[in-house]
DNA sequence: CAAATATAATAGTATTACTATCATATAATA
DNA sequence: TATTATATGATAGTAATACTATTATATTTG
């Protein structure tokens, strides 16, 4: 399945920078009623959405502080997202797919399974830094977010028709591609995918701890959680 | 500190199940502000919120359905608790509480640093079973509604504040009572809180996939969280 | 039995999470 | 250029939520 889409138009003699700011993180679209991406307004809705839900939390958030906040109207957000609830999940799979992206370009290349493995793991714990591709969207912000609110967006009664809805697809198949190189270095270990998940809601568990409750994690800017899950996954998955 | 009462009034020639009959999970008393124990009324509060967030999920749960189901008013049950956050926080509390009477109830008469927690594992990540000295608490659906809202209550803009008051101190002790045995058997393991952590919240998570998500995890049934847990702690906890 | 306390009933407020309608601005097309 | 879609804005309205306040009525306790 192909949800990583490139956008390769007229790429001849267009530098490796270029190429990459085509890139697009491909997202389901019964999230939005119309596609953010599609005009001005969408992306200013995406990009200030960001800095209010880091500002004032998601249960503060309203779509009418959206509003006067970009100089629009309530009632035009609602043309895009149908309720604040699908635009949490919008954002989430976004950052999901970027994480995807990265996580495949930057193992894609690494025949040994155990290296392979190490550098996905410093993918996915280590801490966010900007990405110029994406001007209007700051993934900084954006991993507090999902820090801060990702479990909300699946912690409800309509989880189960969400899943089917595939509204949650892309965490999805990152879990599965963080257990499928667990199993590469050694097959025999039985718990892959728990490993796996355990991977990518701890990594988000621990930053939340460090920023919180920092007597209940021994992770520090210096001592990070990469180096906590390095050991944590290579012990497990040895004999 | 003693967070765990025993009020042991007239304990002579009692047998042991009516000793056990009279503990108490002491709770933060800013978490109410009337003793929810201390009537009856408060202790219909307490059954049938549990009921009703089980049923309807903690977002549709409000205070004036919770007073219809129990022939009471919305306006009593604010003299027992502020909002519904707070009664939150006060059942999680309630379940860590009894979560930590039993792991120091099991653990204590172990000597030895790997039993003990292997034993305290046992104790964390099983699958919940009704504790019948509790009459008006149903630990079982207690236990899913931790599993599916209590990262609800910490994942707020309120929660350093709410921590300087000591909405968590049961919790936090928790964690440090197993990062304490962690230690025990491997005291150069350098992330034992970090362990911990990952164990409390894992075990929450690992049961919330089973029910949602299955294909994010290995565990079932027969294929326990405990064994998935206890090879991880330990296989971490090797040199 | 009186007095204190607990609970119930009712009303009221600001905010939320929308929906609906109509007006206007901008862009696409004939 | 005029026509016509389409996008956005402005305004109004609704049911529900999350409370607060007040007053009335039980119930308990001294």
């Amino acid at each position: 399945m192909i949800v990583i889409l490139l956008y390769l138009t007229n790429f001849k003699n267009q530098p490796m920078e270029k190429l990459l700011q085509s890139v697009r993180i491909s997202i389901n679209d019964k999230l939005y009623v119309k596609d953010p991406e599609s005009s001005n307004l969408g992306k200013r809705i995406i990009k200030e959405s960001i800095i209010m839900i880091h500002e004032i939390g998601f249960e503060s958030f309203t779509f009418k502080k959206l509003g006067t906040e970009i100089g629009s109207n309530e009632s035009s957000i609602y043309r895009y997202f149908e309720n604040k609830h699908k635009l949490l999940l919008y954002l989430a799979s976004w950052y999901w797919g970027w994480l995807e992206y990265q996580l495949v370009f930057a193992t894609n290349s690494i025949p040994d399974p155990s290296a392979k493995l190490d550098r996905a793991i410093e993918i996915m714990t280590r801490a966010t830094e900007i990405d110029t591709a994406f001007t209007h969207i700051d993934e900084v912000m954006l991993n507090k977010i999902v820090i801060n609110e990702y479990s909300k967006s699946y912690l409800t009664k309509e989880v189960d028709q969400e899943n089917k809805d595939g509204y949650f697809v892309i965490y999805k198949r990152l879990v599965n591609r963080m257990s499928t190189m667990m199993t590469d270095v050694n097959p025999s270990y039985p718990y892959p995918s728990s490993l796996a998940s355990s991977l990518l809601e701890g990594a988000l568990h621990q930053y939340f701890l460090m920023d919180h409750f920092n007597s209940l994690t021994n992770c520090t800017a210096k001592n990070t959680p990469t180096e906590y899950f390095k050991h944590l996954v290579f012990h497990a998955l040895k004999d």
